[in-house]
DNA sequence: CCGACTCAAAATGCATTCATTATTCAAACA
DNA sequence: TGTTTGAATAATGAATGCATTTTGAGTCGG
């Protein structure tokens, strides 16, 4: 085999993506969007099968995939009954939020030690961007650019594990903030809470930060537990 | 088919019966065992072919477990080059620990909302067993209870998700107090700090509690991180 | 003598196949 | 008529097989 054939495999006979990533790493992603956008509903059956042929997989990969997403708890497997997705249940984000809050908190903590000059500037800049969206009611762009901001906090942390287990659970609470819209008074309190994260943030004041966000994430938490409430028909299926 | 076995509602509800282990569940167990106890010695590779033969499974079965340890950040997985066992380094243990202080606190501030009386006097035993451990000067049998204290706390918390992400990183955590061995002062103190844990946990006073069991973590990162400041000879093989 | 290249052997990622288990649905029974 | 039985069907869990990539030894050339 010549050496200079090893970049060939980026355009394959179907078409496919570049194997840069495993196969399995792709799927666990591209899965776990189908189930945090909704496509895929909450106490149905993940369509094995289906998905096999969307992605042009067999279902070895697929079933490695899984297995991820079951440890970030988006399915729930069964043994010898398959995978099925998890529901969001009112037991399911009172559990979440407050792991996500403990984490949200020492991310905070960390990135007031860390953080350079310049992040915080592209935090701010994030921050302003964020209240264009908030004045135009684009709840869309607002929602990218805030994920976009704890994001940055949290890459402020330095700490990879912390990362890691955040994003195990943000994909669940995204979830949940999918589903559930704000009210326009929480949509209210929630930027003037941002506001707050700024300025503990340009302080360095981890204490306060760390406090502010906790906080924040229980108001969240709020929304999403109304929104559970006005929606309870959505339980009917078995849960697992 | 036994005909019997159809009234299957016994395991209906949705509490902790026992599922069937598949092939897989078991193996990521018998494995991490392998890891925190050091039969596989971090940095190396793990031997994929070798633990087919001693549990008389195939690949699939294997592979999929490692997926699941790979998260856990027990190994790391290279495309096309396979699994290494993650080696425990400085930065290593300077992330978990603290992400797991941040867990523990939380899992603190919960028990003491919803333990029971009966599950505190069982703390309460847990910990006079431990104490004579620790005038035996018995080890093991102090790491064996210790864990089961903290693990009744944690059960306590009332919160899968916690408990899981707790378990995720306790893995490492253990792995690495495996290995770090305790001064004499160390241990005393220790003891010492689990004698407020009880207090605080007996009164039910949350944000104490939360509080030594943080610092309680932050003494034990000390002990770890002591070690391998006199033991940085361990290092030599490939980080990733 | 040392480095680069070639080729073979081993290992990995994924697909396919096989055995076991669950589910379905029609027939038998009370 | 409603419930239960049991065989056919479908799906899951795990083993095997195949193609690609990596690794390493041996050879050639400088």
């Amino acid at each position: 085999m010549t050496p200079e054939d090893q970049t060939s495999s980026l355009s394959d006979g179907k078409g496919e993506v570049f194997r840069r990533r495993s196969l399995h790493e792709e799927l666990t992603e591209a899965i776990r969007e189908l189930i945090v956008v909704g496509d895929l509903l909450p106490g149905t059956r993940v369509p094995e099968k289906e998905l096999c042929a969307l992605y042009s997989v067999s279902r070895t990969p697929l079933r490695e995939a899984l297995k991820v997403l079951a440890i970030d708890g988006l399915v729930n497997l069964e043994p010898n009954r398959g995978a099925w997705v998890s529901k969001i249940t009112k037991e399911d984000i009172d559990d979440v939020f407050p792991v996500m809050g403990a984490l949200e908190a020492l991310s905070g903590e960390l990135a007031c030690k860390h953080i350079s000059d310049a992040e915080i500037g592209n935090v701010r800049r994030l921050h302003r961007e964020m209240l264009k969206y908030f004045e135009q009611r684009d709840l869309e762009g607002y929602f990218a650019v805030n994920q976009q901001i704890h994001e940055a906090i949290l890459s402020a942390a330095r700490n990879k594990t912390l990362t890691a287990q955040y994003n195990s659970l943000a994909a669940r609470v995204r979830r949940a903030r999918y589903v559930a819209n704000m009210t326009m008074d929480r949509w209210t309190q929630a930027t003037e809470e941002h506001e707050q994260i700024m300025t503990f943030l340009e302080r360095r004041d981890g204490a306060r930060l760390s406090a502010i966000l906790k906080k924040h994430l229980e108001n969240k938490l709020e929304t999403v537990r109304q929104w559970l409430d006005d929606n309870e028909e959505a339980d009917g299926a078995k849960a697992r």
